[in-house]
DNA sequence: AGAAAAAAGTTGACGTATCAACTAATTTAA
DNA sequence: TTAAATTAGTTGATACGTCAACTTTTTTCT
């Protein structure tokens, strides 16, 4: 590509930002609808029931999520009746969580719709895109990891 | 691909996600540092100075922000000083809005900044990789749009 | 054992983004 | 020409995301 072709770049990052966004609004409208949860609890909700989780910390590290996001959004679904969480015997900085049987229910429920979601997503591309989407990825994450000085 | 392959679905759906939040980082850092300006005040004024955006419908067409940030943006931008806006003769609905010195200037140093991190995120990227992730990301918001019972 | 470092979680502040309700001015269409 | 629809912009509510300061508990290191 023309590395001069200001115009195609940020109609590509805007592209990028602006397609991530959809994808959001997309799965937390169906979410919202079916479920009455937000995209973070669905996402802790998940992987309290589908990982080996079991509390704040394991859930930052599976999936990066800012611990103080983590706090309150496990504090509101604690508030909604989804979540009990006791401290830990062993080291009482950890409380582990345990999903009631209304967040089994719903998430049992809400786990096929999302599965289809996601199948129809993807269900266009080919094996072309893919590899290159991958790698375009990683080269522009590589590149927004440097720093100002190196760019 | 292998439609069934959720983990890799997934797996692309975060990276697209985590990859515009990093660009969004990196730019954000690079504002605040050089320019002390947020990223929708950037846009705001990159926008007003590099086109012929007048008013807040005009930005809000032009890169389809929203209403109300825009005006809680402006409102930042005129008590910092960086914009003066004055009620249409003809239209007494619209403001026109225009830079002061101080934004001209803050723009004219920003700018090759901006223009610099544009060119060296794309640098590596070649003609395959750029079409490829275009129509990645044009199949993926065209699902994006589906209704629940599309999907 | 005791001091220092690290980890778990909470809280506050701010920026980003969307949606909805609202006022005021203008355009349209009966 | 008047009523209805549209447009410009403001404001409030809520979700999402990051960063930093802080407390408490555990681990590490000397």
């Amino acid at each position: 590509m023309n590395i001069d072709d200001l115009e195609v770049q940020q109609f590509l990052t805007y592209r990028l930002a602006r397609t991530h966004m959809r994808l959001n609004a997309q799965a937390i409208g169906i979410l919202k609808r079916n479920a009455g949860l937000t995209l973070t609890q669905w996402r802790v909700i998940a992987l309290l029931a589908g990982t080996d989780c079991k509390n704040s910390s394991d859930i930052e590290r599976q999936i990066g999520m800012d611990k103080g996001q983590l706090s309150r959004t496990i504090r509101g679904l604690s508030d909604a009746g989804y979540v009990k969480f006791k401290t830990d015997a062993k080291d009482h900085r950890k409380s582990n969580l345990k999903l009631t049987a209304k967040a089994q229910k719903i998430y049992d429920q809400t786990l096929p719709l999302m599965r289809n979601r996601q199948r129809s997503l993807f269900a266009h591309l080919d094996e072309t895109e893919i590899k290159a989407i991958y790698s375009a990825l990683e080269k522009l994450e590589k590149a927004a990891h440097l720093s100002e000085d190196e760019l």
